[in-house]
DNA sequence: AATAATTGTAATAATATTTGTTACAATTAA
DNA sequence: TTAATTGTAACAAATATTATTACAATTATT
């Protein structure tokens, strides 16, 4: 996670949060976050993939949580942007006649699975609406 | 963390702990890992800086253990690569006249603690030793 | 029906990060 | 003196991330 994804997010989905009746246009939600609309668009089409916010177009169109905010973890943002573990990435061809370079993938991916379990669980218990709270 | 570097460093030093009496050479550790040598230098370098290795030029040169694996904990050696936090980054410039804006890269930073230190919690129970004791 | 505001998304560009490579001075053992 | 090695700078190539432009499709309002 080498980029703003989960930040971007979580900052999309807290607005909604404190709007939650509303339906929020990407042009405002990337005037508070101070990037470009369709990066936000871009962002929300992976929500609504999720299922965490629905979107609708047309004039009065723009998006909002698609189920309380209480019902939404962190660990449901955090998988729905997630593009890498959290230790990183592996080297690909590494030596099969070598002990180690024939076996270490093997072994990361069980050291990559508990590091990226820990943080998921962790996750779980944080809801959008706890974190949302924090705020103002 | 989206890049090799922690994947490159424990096999690094999952070799060097299977001979912690010899100096293995840059071109060695290369082959195992099937990277470029200059690579294992660079990451060689960060590994002396942190105190985890010691190297010495010349014929006959190469690197090994600088102290026992055992007394090596992952975090060592995660804390020595890591350039970035487990939830990725911040958006920079989050605007100062929304609520959300303003106060979102506070919160971001509680909650990047939280999982970075449940990370460092976790990995600086298990040693070099107990990783490079799975092989073979 | 016409207009205005909005999403969705493709295409492209610009930046930043990561990885790879070449070259060579400095060091050291034999 | 030679051969093997580290350390590192400089540069190149490949990927990944972020930003931007453009516009069709949709929908509320008038």
């Amino acid at each position: 996670m080498n980029n703003t994804r989960f930040a971007t997010a979580l900052h999309i989905l807290t607005l909604l949060a404190h709007k939650p009746e509303e339906w929020l246009s990407s042009d405002y939600i990337a005037g508070s976050i101070c990037i470009n609309p369709v990066m936000v668009r871009k962002e929300l089409a992976v929500l609504n993939e999720a299922g965490l916010v629905i979107s609708r177009k047309g004039k009065e169109g723009g998006s909002r949580l698609n189920r309380p905010g209480g019902e939404i973890s962190l660990t449901d943002i955090y998988l729905a942007v997630k593009n890498s573990e959290v230790l990183g990435k592996k080297n690909r061809n590494t030596n099969p006649l070598c002990p180690v370079g024939r076996q270490i993938n093997t072994r990361l991916d069980d050291l990559y699975t508990d590091t990226d379990r820990l943080i998921t669980t962790y996750l779980e218990r944080r809801t959008l609406s706890d974190f949302a709270g924090q705020f103002r």
